[in-house]
Parts: C-alpha cells; structure tokens; sequence
DNA sequence: AAATTACGTCAATAGTACTGACATAATCTC
DNA sequence: GAGATTATGTCAGTACTATTGACGTAATTT
C-alpha cells in the first residue's frame, strides 16, 4: 500500500503523473492558437456555464481580476468569447462562447476524453461512479456546489444555448 | 451522466477541480519557506527516489534542466537536499533528502494525504485499488514505468535509507 | 584521441500569477 | 436624491515557473 509514516504516497504521486498527462494533451493544441493553459480553463467554463459572470468565473478559477483580464481579452479578441451586457443587472458582462470557441473548446475536451474513456475501459457505471464520487469528495466542501455534474442540478437552466 | 458531443465534461471539470485543491494545502506551507510548487515536486521525487539522478528526475517532472536548476538550488542551499557523485557514473549526481528535507516531504504529504482519506472514506480495498487503477490508467502508457507505486516493484530496493 | 554523456550555468524570453491602486458605471441603501 | 457598495476594467510593478539556445567541464565510451 505503500504508507510510509501513514502517508499515502501512492495516490499523491499517481495524481500527479495521472494530472500531468491529461493536461498535455490539449497543451499541444493550444500551443498553435498561441493560447496556454489560463485561456482552456477560461474557455472550458465559459462554454460549460454559459453566461457565468467574471465574478463567478473568477470564483471557479481562483485567480484574480488581473490573472484573468489578459486571458479573457485575448479570448475576446480572437473572437472566441463574447461579453454582454447583463439583463438584470447592466454591470455584470455575461460571457458566452461564440461558434469558434465552442469548436475550440470541443477539439480541447476531445483528447482528454478520450483519455479518460479509455483509462475506464471496460468498466461498469459503478466503477465510473466511484472515481467522480472520489474526485468530487477531494474538492474542498464549501466549493463542492460550483461542480456542475450536469445531472439533476442544471435540470431547470437551459445551459448550453445562445 | 453529461456527456454532450460524446464528450465526458463531467470527470474533465472534476479532475480540474480535485487538482486545484489537492495542490493548495501544500502551497500553504510552501508559501511560509518562499518556495512554489516547483519545489514540492522535486523534493517530493528526491524524497521518494532517493538517489535518483538529475536526468531521471527531469524526465519525471517533464521540465527542462534550466528549469530545475533554480528550484534545485534553492534546495540544496537550504539544506532539504544533498547531491552525492554517483558510484558506478561519476558524472552523475544523486539527490538525497536530508532530515529536514525529509520533514518538509512529509510535512507537504499530510494533508494531502488526509483528504485522500476523508475521499476515499470508509471505501473498501476494491474500491481504493480501483481509483488506483483509473488514475493509472490515465498515464501515458510509455509512462508508466515512472510509477512507483511501492508494492512489487521496489521490494528489491533499499529505498528510504540514506 | 575523439565523440558522447551528465551536469552546470549564462542570457534572454514568455506565460501565469500576484498585490495595490484607481476609474467608471450601475445598483442599492438610507 | 446623496452616498455607499458592487461589478468590472485597467495600470504599474513584481514573482514564479517555464522555455530555447549556447557554452563549459568533467567523466565515460568508442
């Protein structure tokens, strides 16, 4: 089991190994639109919530305003984000992938899916349920609610058009 | 289960998330020594793979020799890690941990270790080895053999001592 | 003896992040 | 309505991690 002074070191070290290859691969994809990692997080969630505000998507990131403006601008610039005004409150920019940025978003998610796809195999929906039910348990508590399962909690919002 | 596209957005989003807060109980501490990330990784490995040589450690962490030069330094001037001349390779340094570069590895460990605990909850031996098995699986198979995941492969070694 | 290997180092650059400060417009509160 | 607060944008300065390219040295291999 590999617990030396009750540390499990077996986990830590595959998460690592398990997080650096998954995210190597839309590394090379990004790498030709001259965009890095910062702008597939951005992107990811824009196209997963749209209409999240900056707020919100600073939240999700955990980065700040500053970290974010030079990512998100260059984002809107090659038009693969747009920003408008929000309805009920006019301060809030709602922001929403355009048909480039879902393509882009999409062309990144695929490989990782891939990946993930055939590290389950052949296994059941149990063994699937178990691995989220353990990634979703080593996000910290109080921001379990920003993980969108897209199951029963987005139900009632009409994600995912505009 | 969220696949739009055939696109597994959900475990996507949840490793993205697992990583975020996995890495930022470590990044506490390391803060309190002005050491990043970086530094956690190598002394992490060097704690591990105790003798391992500079080009095996660049070749696990994926980062160029520049690159972990600094960082190296920085730890061997510290005192958390010590260069020894290889026996068979002259050429060749092996890293070893020190005490205090073992206390440090352990203390960066535990709380990650604990909330891969609290995660896996009273989850059985199965359902432990299955995580194992995903999070492995996820790996670039030509990568693999990097894993040491403390069992089989490294009864034969006398690893920790030094 | 010559080529290769392992490692260290210098210089320049890029990407991502940070803190702090300030500006603007919109909304909320009294 | 005046004032406070909120959402966002932006400027300046800094830090950390990473990159490529080049060069040097010592040790090993051919």
């Amino acid at each position: 089991m590999s617990v030396e002074d009750g540390i499990d070191f077996a986990i830590i070290e595959l998460l690592f190994f398990a997080y650096r290859d998954f995210t190597s691969d839309p590394d090379q994809i990004l790498a030709d639109y001259g965009f890095g990692r910062a702008h597939h997080r951005v992107l990811h969630f824009v196209n997963r919530r749209p209409g999240l505000t900056v707020a919100e998507l600073l939240d999700v990131l955990k980065i700040t305003k500053q970290s974010l403006a030079r990512v998100l601008k260059q984002l809107i610039d090659t038009d693969h984000v747009v920003q408008l005004q929000g309805p009920r409150d006019r301060r809030q920019r709602e922001l929403y992938p355009t048909a480039k940025g879902r393509a882009l978003a999409l062309a990144l998610a695929r490989p990782q899916s891939r990946r993930i796809h055939a590290a389950l195999g052949d296994s059941g929906v149990t063994e699937r349920t178990l691995v989220e039910r353990f990634l979703e348990a080593m996000v910290n508590p109080e921001l379990r609610a920003q993980i969108d399962v897209g199951s029963a909690k987005m139900s009632g919002k009409s994600h995912g058009e505009h």
